[in-house]
DNA sequence: AAATAAGTTTAGCTATGGCTAAAAATTGAA
DNA sequence: TTCAATTTTTAGCCATAGCTAAACTTATTT
């Protein structure tokens, strides 16, 4: 991996952590070690370097986080990452447990041209094919959806698949086992094939009008 | 750059040199590393490293040349670089003189799917948008092509462009410039406007039927 | 055939980014 | 409040892949 691709794994980890634990939370060495499976010694040395191109904050014993600086290029990241995964499943006909891995090498590929092109080519997508928000090129992210973990969905009224939370292959590909993908309705009697533990990871929403589906 | 990424650089470089030599010609380190703009030693490690994998063979102070197995590695990584080349000329709408850097990067992503489907989204291309032949996945190169550099070519017959030698960005931007692409008909008084320098890398064939052109 | 020029390799240094083991700080419990 | 457990950092090592300078081959010229 280049220089620019292990600071930006480790940006990319800073902020998915961060996000998780809430704005201006300071994330532990240890998680972001545990999250890009490397030793928190290792963690330290980047998170110093990423401190040093103002990209972070560092406060010894306490963790880091994004400076504003740093939060946009880790959205520039998430941006491509998406757009890479959505073309490879609208375009290039992989399945959505197939591309994670492959997006996360093209991720990091350096052109600004590449990614604008590449939006403009998918006509500018708004989700990708696991359901989440794609920033714009600005870093804003507009998802007006209110989702909702199915295990809190009412019983009894019908929803549909709107993301998969946490999306990594194995869950994914048991998701299509059971014919479950993004935009499928789940009515109550539905609900009983999905399995507790993948139920939590299954974000919906009301069932909408048909508006425009991501999915083809 | 990862591990595989200088491996693959230095045995792209040696595949090419070599081509330019001749069948089992031995490339010298030194012409590698003018190639790939390093110094001779860094070279010289390297090459041991590509001759321990089995990719090379290594003469000390006599140079280095691919081994079979060495050949066919460089011969999917050089279609790779053509078919995202390709790719972004045809559907993301780059310029042929602004890909060869990007596809420089992406000719490292790992993953044979990706390749594959790649190859049939763009209906497996024959060329790329320099006219240089695309290997198939088994690593053949079928280009039945008799391709003269327009310097040798008669002053009184038409031709059509068929590729760009040793295609730079800045000799492709020239020959944009010059309403030159790939396909152009050229004209005996057509020739007049080209400069000496550019005609020598224009590679040109007899003025075909008008058969499916590669570039749209 | 010997000497010189040119090219190539070896030796030894630097930087990045991993690692383990030990030291230091923080947190929680007695 | 002090001490023990946990977390985090520092110290020092390894591997990759550059580099320069010096040593060594090979090729050429006298």
């Amino acid at each position: 991996m280049s220089k620019s691709t292990h600071r930006e794994d480790h940006l990319k980890a800073l902020y998915t952590l961060g996000k998780e634990a809430g704005e201006d939370a300071w994330v532990s060495t240890n998680a972001m070690a545990a999250h890009l499976d490397v030793k928190p010694p290792s963690v330290t040395a980047m998170v110093q370097v990423l401190s040093e191109l103002g990209w972070a904050e560092h406060r010894p014993y306490r963790g880091a986080r994004l400076t504003p600086l740093g939060k946009n290029l880790a959205l520039t990241l998430v941006r491509k990452h998406r757009l890479w995964e959505t073309f490879l499943v609208q375009r290039l006909g992989f399945r959505w447990d197939e591309v994670h891995d492959i997006a996360e090498q093209l991720e990091h590929i350096d052109s600004v041209a590449l990614v604008d092109k590449l939006d403009a080519y998918l006509g500018h997508p708004s989700i990708d094919p696991h359901g989440d928000p794609i920033p714009t090129s600005k870093g804003q992210i507009a998802d007006s959806r209110q989702l909702t973990s199915l295990l809190e969905w009412p019983h009894d009224k019908p929803c549909q698949v709107g993301a998969v939370r946490d999306s990594n292959d194995k869950v994914l590909g048991e998701l299509t086992a059971l014919g479950i993908e993004l935009g499928t309705v789940l009515r109550p009697e539905d609900r009983l094939k999905v399995p507790h533990a993948l139920a939590e990871g299954v974000l919906v929403e009301p069932q909408s009008s048909p508006k425009d589906s991501p999915h083809e």
